[in-house]
DNA sequence: CATGAATGAGATTTCATTCAT
DNA sequence: GATGAATGAAATCTCATTCAT
């Protein structure tokens, strides 16, 4: 069977992966019950377990999904800037980047933003630090971008990265926004947060 | 009779206002049971329900409240400025207001950014909408800092207002922060957020 | 209120009790559903959980209950002998009362014999505990029957008494015996494992 | 094709009648799902469904093996005595075989006691009215013996078939017991149950 | 022969809510 | 004002069973 890329188990759970953000995403994490995801997936409630043990399982499978395909996003824009790129334009690539991945899927980046804050549960505990290392990389770039004066350079990095997160994840709201005005909140938040006009887009 | 008689009615009122804005802040709505609210107020389940009479407006009221004393808070700063006072000094003493009035009394802050979100329920929408009308009052702050050219001019005042709020809020985590942790935010949010250098404090 | 002795709660909860033994009797412990137990005291499921917090919880208090009133049953049936009894009277008026207590009120005797086993939860590991203290209090009987010979005296008093007791055990079956046929087996115990031929009763 | 053929099917049947027996032994009917036995088995759930079609089913060959093997034992031992062995000889030897067929395979042993009560399916009953002519076998043995005065005779046979065999099957517990353990059991028995000294072995 | 995927019923448990006292 | 007792709905999870491949 090749890869085991395709196989009815892969594809059904996809399905499930896509009704639970999208679930998740407007109702929070207690908020959900897994027999609307189930239901979102066109599955009885008892088939969700055949895929998935947990519910706290299936959370942590969405948040870590969403953090990997931001940050995937994010690289890759970076990556693809001519390589005598400065750091505003990477740090301005990366908010572009990370605007769009929040937004373009919009249910798996609000389901990050509602759930990843507090569900004890040990899987949840795994995907949260799986998320920190998506903070530490802004962190990185932060940092660097104070290094060239591109942001403010006195203040506490870590704070700077927060400000800056929580200022992009707020934009998520109820509905899908269209790519033309995720662009203006783009270069709203780069007008905001760099030092230099460096518009990007 | 006056208005705020200091009744045992009110005084219970208020230690379930008090639990009620530590458990929604740290479990969330759905996640946080009746029976804990009223175990936290030194009550008895049964109980509550003579002083609200709906989990909606239980939650509803301690929406409102926290919303209120924010705006008193920022509406209080802002009076006691000189009256000679720019648009960069009005901005930046709003922002010290709301991020003390968040931290300072956490509980209700953080119920505020946990819980505003998406609870259908009617009561809620309506705490929403005075919710709303917070969200104006810094709107409006922003236009006049547009207009002295304070903040970025160029941009969506109301994009502007939402990142500006998105970042302050993203500040209340899980623990309590010192006064001057707060006061350290808060130059950084004017910092970034204002052109000019203006130091809050 | 006096003694709390004849509340409604109280009331409630031994018609859980009665209910409880009786379905655990019938069919086991992993066999019987709480709303099974809860129909059986004219309750609804829900309103089981303010009386006992986990099936565990009820199951275990069931045991403690039949323990405890085949010891007391024991114990009294002991104490009431004339002071002049010698061991043999003492042995086959525990049997007496024993098999009594478990055929008296069965349900509750055969709980214990069909449940005791193996529920490997806490609370029924407590209850498990508090009836090895009834076999040791056998074991003893056991020991002075031994010392003058009014059982077999040259075997492991342990494995005697748990002889003795499955024996006895064993005659607990799916329907209520009438008292004079519980006589006779406790007589027949006696003829078998008592050397003299002490009839009971 | 013969008989017992050792084809595959024949050996996984062995190997799922094994994980059963283990299974039922250890947790109960109720307390066994078959996605265990079948895990024992190194199978997957679905493919118990080819050998055996319902759990019942399942149980009720469980149990019939483990009669069937018993009841060998017990003819066996007592078709190896020299014939001029008296009532005595052939009681002894039928409960040493019992007691070693049951704790020699302490698996089958364990679940007969544990399961056999009460599951009221219809296989089961088939097996359990299986299992009452091992009893009326048993019931046979002491009505011979009695007839020699070699166990008590005034008593009712039936009652004193359910105390010997409850006294015996008592003795199966958790843990698997040496030998040398079963025969210190089995004298025991054989000194409390027959009125002649007639030691075992 | 065996597996993977799905189903539907039922289990325990939680919880908002009600009401007599 | 407050409590204790009860209810009914819903949630998570388990499990015997089925069937296409």
């Amino acid at each position: 069977m090749a890869d085991g890329l395709d196989t009815k188990a892969v594809r059904t759970r996809q399905r499930i992966l896509a009704s639970a953000a999208r679930e998740f995403a407007a109702r929070g994490f207690d908020g959900t019950s897994l027999r609307q995801v189930a239901a979102g997936a066109d599955l009885t409630l008892g088939s969700l377990y055949f895929h998935f043990a947990t519910k706290a399982d299936l959370v942590a499978e969405v948040l870590r999904d969403a953090v990997d395909f931001a940050l995937a996003r994010v690289d890759q824009a970076i990556s693809e800037l001519p390589s005598a790129a400065g750091n505003a334009e990477v740090l301005s690539a990366a908010v572009r980047a990370h605007l769009h991945a929040l937004h373009e899927s919009r249910d798996r980046g609000a389901a990050v933003v509602r759930v990843m804050d507090r569900a004890s549960t040990a899987p949840v505990a795994a995907a949260r630090a799986h998320a920190r290392r998506y903070i530490t990389r802004w962190c990185t770039l932060i940092k660097s971008a104070q290094c060239d004066n591109v942001v403010s350079s006195g203040v506490d990095p870590r704070i700077l990265t927060d400000l800056l997160l929580g200022a992009m994840n707020a934009t998520v709201g109820s509905r899908q926004l269209a790519p033309h005005r995720v662009d203006t909140i783009a270069v709203t938040v780069c007008d905001v947060f760099l030092r230099t006009a460096a518009s990007p887009g």
